[in-house]
DNA sequence: GATGAATGAGTATTCATTCAT
DNA sequence: TATGAATGAATACTCATTCAT
């Protein structure tokens, strides 16, 4: 009946586990909570995911993915260092902020993930780590960029930035995603300057 | 007998505290852990401390307190803004690394407080973050550093890669505490000139 | 195999409670108690009763709603007003008597039940007290009964002397149920004598 | 300094702990609460009370060896029994209602008292029972009494109604203590008219 | 007389997960 | 596919009492 309208209830479980998660932390949230808020049965959560711990991993190959294939798509354009860094360092801003609940949730909740699914998502994280570092260290051989600073500080500057945003960044405040993108990147290209 | 050499038992329970918050978590951390791991009774913790709570928001406190001193020094100093400002982001970088156990916690964990005590901890790293961006609004009147980014961004950038270094630093590696904190000061000044 | 013939979890509960609360007080008896003599787990008790509370809540509003019906049937019959009050006034003492854990732990433990739940126990209790008042005072307007003492005085003088039964009346003693009621009943009827 | 003007210290831990078993129950009154309200430190406490059950022992012994003192003297007066019997039943309405604290906890928290210490204080209640019973006894084989009912269940008529005090009657609501002591022992009276 | 640190056994409640249906 | 009753182990916190000082 009703039925036919809403996404299917692995999607509603993802949606409801997000909000959550990100709302109260992962292990403040209860299984019977999501259930809930998704409008299915304890039964049915077991009957999609393994477990609790599995909705969390999902959540962050989900936005893992997401980054990964953008950042993959940036890095092989063809255009100048500057430009592709920069248009980098823009994006992943800007996917942050549009799914800042997906961010909130890696940053603040990721030690909670079970050791060998933490593996994994530490793996994926250190892939698109160094494709970015590649960008900078790219840049740092041709010349355009000093390289004063060891391009792993300077990755890991960039990204303390991003993840920070979940704490200040609020949707609806004076700066958009873009604007605050291409602030971070400014800052990011001036650093870098020889 | 061996209590004479032992500290006190609120700083063995604070020492343990943080030992486990900082591996475990602040949720996955039993109260029943904090006291077997500080040699003490469940009474006793609770004669010292009203709450599992009261020991993380301490541990806030220590960090909090000692990191605003020190901003506060830099700030007075008589010296050139480009100085002050070099100085006091460097040793924010050292003192999070001297108490990389406290940052993580901080970072990772203040959700966790009670939403009474969050409240305060938030008002005193606004205090701490206005001092900051008081510095970087300095030099950008003085025409030192670029206005070209809003003095809060500016701050929040630099902070992201403070709390960031708890996911990446680790005490032992090839940089000292001393080497990083030149490096990421020498990006944010970088990233500010004119 | 030794299910079929035990009755349901919930009820099971309810009984190993009454006995206990009755036995031992409400505060003095644990939830670990309840379970072991109920022959299930925590979890089950849990899973039926929100609360130690509700399991309290629970044995009131079985008397509460046993009383109440009863003395409604009796109120409205179609006899002389003497007749009904002294039937209500002995039905009370009877079923008090035929349900005396409940009623031991009504007037002893009722104050331990949350604010909230005792709010609704006494607006019921009200309930009760009003209509068996209004009995006192249609024989005080027609005249059969002396107006000497307020009515609200009557009923409290007869309720406490049901009360206090649990505090004396043991089953198997030299005097039944009936009797009983006749003597209590017999008093309040003399008392009211114009 | 300020000592000498407060009463003594057992005193003021009896009245704290008066008040506080009044409101909040026996077993939900901690020794931390009481000490606290009485501005004294436990170990204070423990000099003057070998345990937590004595301050309720001592609670009840004061308001038993008072309703027992003023029951002999009126017992043993040269009046009417009828008389006798009137002032006896009135006297421990009014004293009942004076003393309305150290009553609710008697009905109240009787049975939280130590099996041995509870053994005694029946053994008191049983002498100040049989005491008030001889009274009626007398009556009834002077004829002056009817002896249609028992006499030990007129004297747990009474009793019930005492009982109940504590949970309907308010100082400074419209009744005095003395006219609701003349309502009851007219009650008492009538019922027990030939 | 009085302190207050410390004990240790106890409390109600929560929760991820399983499984017969 | 999906239910919901049931588990069992874990959790934070409380408390009357003791005892060295």
């Amino acid at each position: 009946m009703t039925d036919e309208d809403r996404p299917p209830v692995p999607q509603r479980l993802l949606a409801a586990a997000t909000r959550l998660f990100a709302d109260q932390g992962y292990d403040r949230t209860s299984v019977q909570e999501i259930v809930e808020a998704a409008g299915v049965t304890k039964g049915a959560l077991y009957h999609y995911f393994g477990s609790k711990d599995d909705l969390l991993h999902e959540i962050y190959g989900r936005l893992l993915r997401l980054q990964q294939e953008r950042l993959d798509a940036v890095a092989h354009r063809d255009a100048p260092v500057e430009e592709r860094l920069r248009d980098a360092a823009a994006d992943v801003v800007v996917t942050t902020i549009d799914n800042l609940d997906d961010a909130l949730i890696f940053f603040r909740s990721m030690h909670q993930l079970s050791e060998e699914k933490q593996k994994q998502v530490r793996a994926d994280r250190r892939r698109y780590h160094e494709r970015f570092r590649a960008l900078v260290e790219e840049g740092q051989r041709g010349g355009v960029f000093t390289d004063g600073t060891p391009a792993d500080l300077v990755v890991d500057y960039h990204f303390g930035s991003v993840h920070h945003l979940s704490s200040w960044y609020r949707p609806g405040g004076p700066m958009s995603a873009q604007q605050v993108a291409g602030h971070l990147a400014d800052l990011l290209l001036r650093a870098l300057r020889p």
